[in-house]
DNA sequence: AGCCTATACTTGTATATACAAGTATGGTAC
DNA sequence: GTACCATACTTGTATATACAAGTATAGGCT
């Protein structure tokens, strides 16, 4: 076990960020890298405090958020364990569309349509939570899953709030994955809906007629500013949401 | 201040139920009973110490666990608020569809299609991991608002898991209500498409031709046992999921 | 009036300590 | 061999204490 903790670099107390969080990101970073693998027994609350030099409540409440973050199973009295897949996929996590196509086997292209500073209207601006004389940048690319289009992206960004979002070569990375690079959000919004596409939606998405579309609109905000508003519309046949998860404590009301 | 705590049922230490966990679902039910309302300062951590006459680690617990569940917010050197709108309305909440119409001032009423035990068919048996000569529990149910229909409710219950399903009385009650109040669920899985309703949903849910569904399938587990398999199919044109919450740690992957 | 400061109160974090309770294991008695 | 028990190790919870740091306010100074 000891072996396990070698090379475990040195939190600094005194630190901007706090003891548990330091831990927490360490222990994380071991999870995600594979260093420790699904199923892996952790080190004991005692084996870290003794490695780390922190008392046991500041490693048992960042190993009890791990739990709570569903990247760790604990049992009382065994130990604590790589949590087999991390939970909380939700319907609208934040994935990446490329990362979603490249993961299930597929090739993942981009065409951009459009990437410009306009003048929205006012359902937009007010969407956004800006005034309507405010310039917004607008991206719209569909992206394609081998050659077949799956998702048409309609997306507006505050450029108060991301500058250089306008100057991006969006060929080369996706817009959710730049962003997601940029910041952290705060909070998000989605809804969901099945339209039944215009024309032009259509066509770019090479759709039957009379097929219907799954269209997923999201908000974000960081510092209680709007900085994006997207649309991601899909082709019913081809595309569903999905998410499995354990339940915790809150999910029913 | 005090008048707030005058009331507080007396916490039982050597108790099955932890301390912390008490002091959350004593603040929870204040919160949603009304009687502490939206905006409103909760007692400082040292009243709450007080009054409860615990440690204010054990309250500090109880209030940041509440936090993470979103009821309250914190803000450092401030106290504690009952916070706006619960959030975590997830998209794939388990909400029982009359309180969602009743909560948006609507009427509801459910019209039992059908209510049976049947042999499904393999797709079915399969995706509830039973053996397909194991008969099941059927119900088929349209959810009204206002006397327009609003959902078709398509379930399958694992007999074995809720004997007593089939001999409910569900124009009193919602399959959903019912099931609730049976179980918590351990694991869910939830699947959401646009469709084109065939002919017998189209004029069930009195929808105009060529107008799509949102369809959301919903898996939900207890002890590892399939308990129901549910299709809810929402007319598109008067239905959208929404969800709307702060983020927390590891919403990205 | 406007500005600054001391103060009180709040939450956030960290520690040392203690006991409870669940799990596995090894050994002992039969 | 089997049943039982003691033991060691694990996580879960509760406490008292301490200090840090953010917020608001009252009061005094200019």
């Amino acid at each position: 076990m000891s072996a396990m903790l070698d090379s475990f670099d040195d939190i600094s107390k005194s630190a901007p960020e706090p003891i548990y969080r330091q831990i927490k990101q360490l222990i994380e970073q071991r999870i995600t890298s594979g260093d420790w693998v699904a199923g892996q027994k952790l080190p004991s609350e005692n084996d870290l405090v003794a490695a780390l030099d922190v008392s046991r409540m500041t490693i048992n409440r960042a190993l009890r958020e791990l739990t709570q973050a569903g990247l760790i199973n604990r049992v009382h009295g065994l130990g604590s364990f790589v949590a087999e897949r991390p939970r909380h996929a939700s319907l609208i996590e934040l994935q990446d569309i490329a990362l979603e196509i490249e993961q299930g086997g597929g090739r993942h292209r981009s065409r951009v349509l459009s990437q410009e500073s306009v003048y929205a209207g006012r359902t937009v601006t007010e969407l956004m939570q800006v005034a309507d004389d405010v310039p917004l940048y607008r991206l719209r690319a569909v992206h394609y899953q081998d050659e077949l289009p799956l998702q048409l992206e309609s997306r507006y960004v505050n450029p108060q709030a991301m500058p250089d979002f306008i100057h991006q070569d969006f060929t080369r990375t996706t817009a959710t994955a730049y962003l997601l690079g940029q910041f952290k959000p705060d909070e998000m919004e989605h809804r969901v809906r099945a339209t039944l596409p215009d024309q032009q939606t259509r066509e770019l998405l090479e759709m039957k007629a009379g097929e219907p579309c799954l269209q997923l609109t999201r908000r974000t905000w960081k510092h209680d500013q709007v900085v994006t508003y997207v649309t991601l519309t899909y082709p019913g046949e081809r595309y569903e949401l999905g998410a499995r998860y354990a339940t915790d404590e809150y999910q029913l009301r």
